[in-house]
DNA sequence: GTAGTTTATATCGTGAACGATATATGTTAA
DNA sequence: TTAACATATATCGTTCACGATATAAACTAC
């Protein structure tokens, strides 16, 4: 134990990995009812909320690359909650539509999520709603690994 | 846009997820110099404060399970950087210590990895050392989740 | 001691992530 | 116009995560 920067215990990132498994744990017995992933259950919030979306702006909106997201609409295609067509104008497009059975998830989901996860977090000392500064936060964390990562790049 | 639960802003999980992807992506440099991924640097550094571990033992630590260990400690073996030896007496353990490499790997590790942290993160505004509050938050959310697990096991 | 149970680790299959690269379509400039 | 470049998406290979299951060794009760 030469280098107190190697504790575990100082690791902030290990921190964000560990939380984000097992909350992401915590969707996952709600989520196989609803018969999906929780990235593909990310795929299906960005259209709830807009449909007829590019791979590309479902991937900006995920901060994913696209040979991350082009196989995962891969799948959900199969399973039938979305359908990819060519773009008319634009030809390597994929504009990414929901179906009707990807329409009635919302419902299902609505019904399950909200009230299961309100259930898991109120265990929580940190409490229900107050989630916003961590929330600020790790929004702050983000946009500076977002800026670092564009930098990086020139 | 039906409801307003599902909207992105809204998912602390999201935030979870996507900050611990970029920060690991932050790491990604200095551990490929190293020759090593993000996962295999959490067991090196578990090692390094305590060599001579069981698979049980480091799976605990980071509480990860020991079918995602296993594979991990195969190919760092086959990388040279631990070795498995079963147990003497009890011959279901597997004792995973370091080799020279594995030890020689802390020092060049040391060299790169918390400078060139502390240069990606001075960029953020929250500041380099005070990630402590958020760290107590996440710790606060770890803790609830792995209580969740447990009782969720019943 | 032996049958049943628990424990430690491993194997298998699936779905992410992501770097590297490919393909096809569009755009731009000589 | 056509050659060079840019953009949108896809494919490939490797490594993680993790549920389900297997295997082997240790423990427990009878």
């Amino acid at each position: 134990m030469a280098h107190k920067e190697f504790l575990l215990d100082n690791q902030i990132c290990f921190r964000l990995y560990t939380a984000s498994r097992l909350i992401t744990q915590a969707y996952t017995p709600m989520l196989t009812e609803l018969g999906i992933t929780y990235p593909q259950y990310l795929v299906m919030m960005v259209l709830w909320e807009k449909d007829r979306m590019l791979v590309n702006d479902i991937a900006h909106l995920l901060m994913l690359e696209t040979n991350t997201v082009t196989p995962l609409l891969q799948r959900m295609e199969r399973q039938g909650l979305v359908t990819r067509k060519k773009g008319e104008e634009d030809k390597r497009q994929q504009i990414v539509s929901l179906t009707d059975k990807g329409r009635e998830l919302e419902e299902r989901a609505y019904a399950l999520i909200p009230s299961g996860m309100a259930e898991r977090l109120s265990a929580c000392p940190m409490g229900l709603g107050d989630y916003r500064h961590l929330a600020e936060e790790l929004d702050t964390l983000i946009d500076s690994m977002r800026k670092e990562k564009r930098q990086a790049r020139r």
